[in-house]
DNA sequence: ATAAAAATAGAGCGAGCGTTCGATTTATTG
DNA sequence: CAATAAATCGAACGCTCGCTCTATTTTTAT
């Protein structure tokens, strides 16, 4: 209940300028959760839960928290990493991450909450767009750039689900599925209006959904290393030509035929 | 290494009788890994872990710990699990369970085993059809069919790869790459022969792996409840609508149009 | 410059973990 | 029906975990 408040509060005032989707450099200069701002906001919307008061102290511990979190639980997990593990990593003492935190369980709860809060920015852009076609296209070329830029915040999320408190897992499952509702409701729209041709919306939808899920989920397929860091160029690219594919996919499944 | 000729070894002897794919109830007869056979299965290929020497005692405490494994990580993860909630839910003193076992890991390791087994199985069984079609449509089926009926293993390797030691984190990679590779193949070919039209074949076959995927990550996706154990009759007909609805959406991708 | 406040350090605490071990019960065998 | 082997039991062990606490350093304010 409070997290749902939580969206919805700082969704829309973040929102103020709209998120721009022409590059992915764009998008980085118009993405509120990204760079600096983006531990600005953690501190922001978590500031019950952080213990320490200055923002400029907060800020920079827990973007070492955080970092070290990923770096960290990426090969071991959540559970098996040790809060010394996570002092070794982000360069700090147990004192120091537990005057920032005050449980293990809340880096959690705060990556959920960014994760969260990014899925509602994406299904808020696609309401921008005029056509039917390009709500799908702009949805899934957001998601694309924001799981990109958000990738090891998506990644934990998905898979430390099991370490959130219950009703903060069914809320992640209950966001994917209003994903797939919303891919759903555009294409049904499309059906009934004679632009798209399908005997099964969901089915088209939860493939979408899948793919995107995908893109965060597993790096490694698309060959690219993605652990040495890739130019923003090359990152560009790559999603350039994933999101074309699933267009393609999309459309060869709604348009044609 | 060991876990590679292990498979490879069994394999090809326990496919000695070919699986039935008519329905799901002559997949269940024919298919080893199933029932009280495939305890005895798990038992043979980890008779150097196992500790009880009696195959009768073994089969037991090992149908009673994996159960108690599936049924209390499901909720929580296997990492906290702890082997005091597990003797609780299988009725075995802490004794009797590392009578079984030596190390906790060895029950994530023979769930692992048999995931890969059954993997195994599936790849062998696509080479059996002659059309280029039958092959993908036979493969989507038997990997519905088995993910089906382990489909509680299939969901622990995949959320607690993390669990195994690198290796087998490296190899479990491995498997669905190949299952993508697998089906690129076959596609590759259909198009090299005219019988199929895609610009891109792996987009196509990672899309079948993915939504088969879904199929034993996301049961809760299809609305059934799926807990409360529903007939057999009844997990047909949606694994019937789930292939259908696959095999359409690849018709579209590689044949139409 | 100095005092108050905030942040940091890391040794230390109790709880809970995976695992072991010796006593006991159950099964097998000559 | 002994005698031996195998399986079961759960209390106990050592260790690591998440977390706390106090002394110390750094920052801020006057």
């Amino acid at each position: 209940m409070t997290s749902t408040l939580k969206i919805i509060q700082s969704a829309s005032s973040l929102n103020a300028g709209p998120t721009d989707l022409t590059s992915l450099a764009s998008f980085i200069e118009t993405f509120p959760l990204q760079g600096e701002s983006l531990y600005s906001i953690v501190f922001e919307r978590n500031s019950d839960i952080v213990q320490t008061q200055k923002a400029r102290f907060a800020v920079a511990n827990l973007e070492k928290i955080l970092a070290a979190t990923f770096a960290v639980s990426a090969t071991s997990g959540f559970d098996r990493m040790s809060l010394r593990d996570l002092s070794r990593q982000a360069g700090m003492s147990m004192g120091s991450i537990y005057s920032c935190i005050s449980k293990k369980e809340d880096i959690a709860l705060m990556i959920a909450d960014i994760v969260r809060l990014s899925s509602e920015l994406t299904s808020q852009h696609a309401m921008q767009s005029d056509s039917l076609w390009s709500k799908i296209e702009q949805s899934i070329r957001f998601h694309l750039y924001a799981s990109t830029v958000l990738q090891p915040w998506y990644f934990f999320l998905y898979f430390e689900t099991r370490c959130l408190p219950q009703e903060q897992q069914r809320e992640s499952k209950q966001i994917e599925l209003d994903g797939i509702k919303s891919f759903e409701a555009h294409i049904q729209r499309g059906v009934d209006a004679g632009e798209f041709h399908t005997s099964d919306a969901r089915m088209v939808a939860n493939t979408i959904v899948v793919l995107l899920e995908d893109w965060y989920l597993k790096p490694w397929k698309t060959l690219s290393p993605w652990k040495a860091s890739i130019s923003v160029e090359q990152q560009e690219k790559q999603i350039n030509n994933y999101s074309q594919s699933i267009n393609e996919l999309v459309r060869k499944l709604l348009v044609d035929s």
